[in-house]
DNA sequence: TTGTAGGCGTTATCAA
DNA sequence: TTGATAACGCCTACAA
C-alpha cells in the first residue's frame, strides 16, 4: 500500500503539500503543484490510512451504535432494522461510519461501554435498546461522552434522547375508537418499567378521562416483564370484565390477533382491535389492523444529528426530540354500528 | 486521557514493559513489575487507544459488513436481523468489531468497496444482500482482500461464501408435498438472477422428476425483477392451469397468503400453500404457514468464522459452505384427502 | 528481566 | 507558496 511519502516523493512535493491537498487546506494549494498531486495519486492509486489519520486527528469519524438485547434470542427481530436504516443514512450522509456493538450473553453492558468511549473507538454513542439498564445510560451522560438515548426515555432525568410520542399514539388511537362509537376499550399494555409502557397508559387515560369514561382497571392488563407475550389467560381475563370490552388497545398486536382467533372471537365483530407497535405484518393478517406507524427511520436520523451536534461541542435545546406517530386505520376497528332497538 | 507513558511513568517502568503487561507478551515481565503496572493502570484508569494501537499493529480487529440494500426503501426489513445477529455473536467472541456499511441511495457499491479495504477500515468484509452486483463480489475476490458473501453464491465461479441450501430448501419441500398427497404443485418463484432463484426452481424440478410428476411451466411464474412482489394476476395465471394446482410453492409467502384470500381462496381447502423464506409471521397467521427455516444467525456465525481464517492467512477449503434447511410443519399443508367416490 | 528508540501514516506547526 | 519535522499513542526490535 502506497503512503503519503510515496505520493510526495512521485509529485516532487513534501507530505505537507500531499496532506493539504487531500484535505483541501487548511492552507492553499498552488494549482499547478496540486494537479502534480492528484496525478501521483491516480498513479499510485493512493488511499489515505484510515488508523493513521484517526491518531492524527483525535478523532474517528465513527459513530457507535449500541443495541443493547441484540444478543437475548427473544428479541423482536423486525424492529430494530428501520432504526439501523435511519442511522446509517444519516451517518453517511455525514461521512461518518457506524460501528455496531451488541453486548453478546451476559457481557458486562456497563464494562463495554467503558471500552468504547475510553479507547477511542468512535466519536459519540447511540443506545438503543430497552434491555440497557438505565444507570448505564445514566452514567454515560454524566462522563459527558457524546450519547443519545433513541426510542426511549429516562424518567425523571434529562439527558439527550431521540423518540416517538408514545404518549400521543395511545392518546390519539383512544380517541379514535371513541370516536367511532367504542365505550369499553381494553389495554393491554408492556411493562411500565420503561417510559413507553407509562406513557401510553397515560395517553390511555387521559383520552378516557376527556371523553367522560371512567377507567376501569378490569379491562387494563399489564405484564411484568416486558419481554412476556400476552397469554390466552390475560386475555381472557379482559375479557371477562362486565360489562365485556369492545375494542382492544395493544402493542403486541399480531400475537394477540392469533389468540383472540384461537378462542374464537372474531376481529372485529367481537371485538376491535387496534395495535400500538407497528408490526409489519399487520396489514397482512386475516383482519388487516389498525396500527400506529413509528416513524423509526426518522427517529434514527434524528438521533445522528443529535449526535453529531454533541460530538461537535454544541448542547442541543432542548435535549429531547419526540417524532409523532401516525395512526395507520385498516379494518380492524370500523365504525361501531349502534344498536336500535 | 492517559496514555501508556503515564502509566510507564507512575509504575516507575518503561513504557515497553507496560505494553508487554497489556498484551500478555510477546516478553515475560515479572510478576512484581506486572503489578506494579497493573496498579498503576487502576488507578489512572487507563484504556490502550484504538487508534494508536491499530495504526501500530497494522490491523484493526474489525470486520466490516456492508448491507448492500439497506438503503432501498422496498427492503425486507426483518430478513437481515438474523444475520446480523450471528455476525456480531461470532464477532465479539472473537474479539472483532463490526462496523456497518450500506451504501445509500445510489452510492457507488464499488467505491465504498474500495475505500473500505485501500483504506485499512476493516480487516476483512462480508458481502450481505442480493443487491450488490455479482461484478463488485468478483472484484472483491480478486483484489485478494479477505471477503466472504453471505447467502449467496455467484453461480459459475468458486469464491468464499456461506449460504443455505436452496436447492435442498425446495426439493425437501416439493418431496413433503408429494408424499402428502399434492400432485399438481405450482411454484411462484424469484427471479432467476440470483442463485437461490434458480437453485429452487432445480430442487423443485427434480423432486418432480423423482416422483414421476411431469414439469408443467403452465403451474410456475417467475418474475423477472426480484423485488416485484407476486401480483393477483400472476397467481390467477397460475391458478387457471388445467387441471388445477393443489398446493402452492413460494417464497413470498405472506402476500401471497394475503392475495388468496383475497381471491376468496381457502388455505388448504382450496389449495395448500408452502413458504420458501422464513416470514416472521408465517405462525400467526390465519392458517399458520408451513415454511423452511433458514439458519441465518448461524450462517453469521460461519461466515465470520471463514472471514477470520481469510484474515489469518489461511485458504479455507472448501471455500463454500452450505448449511442444511429446516421445513417446519404448520397448517397449510396437511396430508392431502383423496378423494373416493 | 527491563529500557531505549525507531517506526506505523497523518496532521499541523514552524520556518523559509 | 512550500518544506522539514515534531507530535499523535502504541508496538517491538535491539541493547543493556
Amino acid at each position: 500500500m502506497p503512503t503519503i511519502a510515496d505520493v510526495a516523493k512521485r509529485a516532487g512535493v513534501s507530505v505537507a503539500t500531499v496532506s493539504y491537498v487531500l484535505n483541501n487546506g487548511p492552507r492553499p494549494v498552488a494549482p499547478k503543484t496540486r494537479q502534480k498531486v492528484l496525478r501521483a495519486i491516480q498513479e499510485l492509486d493512493y488511499y489515505p490510512n484510515a488508523s493513521a489519520q484517526r491518531l492524527a486527528r483525535r478523532r474517528t469519524e465513527c459513530l457507535g451504535l449500541l443495541l443493547a438485547g441484540l444478543g437475548d434470542s427473544n428479541f423482536s427481530s423486525s424492529y430494530f432494522l428501520e432504526y439501523i436504516r435511519g442511522i446509517s443514512y444519516a451517518a453517511e450522509a455525514h461521512g461518518y461510519n457506524v460501528m455496531l456493538f451488541t453486548g453478546h450473553r451476559g457481557a458486562q453492558i456497563e464494562t463495554l461501554c467503558r471500552n468504547i468511549s475510553h479507547r477511542g473507538l468512535v466519536d459519540g454513542l447511540l443506545l438503543l435498546g430497552s434491555s440497557l439498564p438505565d444507570s448505564v445510560v445514566l452514567d454515560q451522560w454524566r462522563k459527558g461522552f457524546p450519547t443519545v438515548l433513541v426510542a426511549r426515555r429516562i424518567p425523571g432525568h434529562t439527558g439527550y434522547c431521540v423518540l416517538q410520542d408514545y404518549w400521543g399514539s395511545a392518546y390519539q388511537a383512544t380517541r379514535y375508537l371513541i370516536a367511532n362509537g367504542y365505550q369499553r376499550i381494553g389495554f393491554l399494555g408492556q411493562s411500565l418499567q420503561f417510559n413507553y409502557g407509562v406513557e401510553r397508559l397515560e395517553g390511555y387515560r387521559q383520552a378516557l378521562k376527556e371523553a367522560g369514561i371512567p377507567y376501569d382497571p378490569t379491562l387494563v392488563s399489564i405484564p411484568p416483564d416486558p419481554r412476556d407475550d400476552p397469554t390466552p389467560h390475560e386475555i381472557a381475563a379482559i375479557l371477562a370484565a362486565s360489562p365485556p370490552p369492545d375494542a382492544l388497545l395493544t402493542d403486541r398486536e399480531v400475537v394477540v390477533a392469533s389468540i383472540l382467533r384461537d378462542m374464537g372471537k372474531k376481529i372485529p365483530d367481537d371485538i376491535a382491535l387496534l395495535g400500538l407497535d407497528e408490526s409489519e405484518s399487520a396489514p397482512f393478517l386475516e383482519v388487516p389492523l389498525t396500527t400506529v406507524r413509528f416513524p423509526k427511520f426518522e427517529l434514527g436520523v434524528a438521533a445522528v444529528e443529535m449526535l453529531l451536534k454533541l460530538i461537535a461541542g454544541e448542547k442541543p435545546h432542548p435535549p429531547e426530540v419526540v417524532l409523532p406517530t401516525q395512526l395507520i386505520v385498516r379494518s380492524s376497528t370500523p365504525p361501531k354500528r349502534t344498536e336500535r332497538r
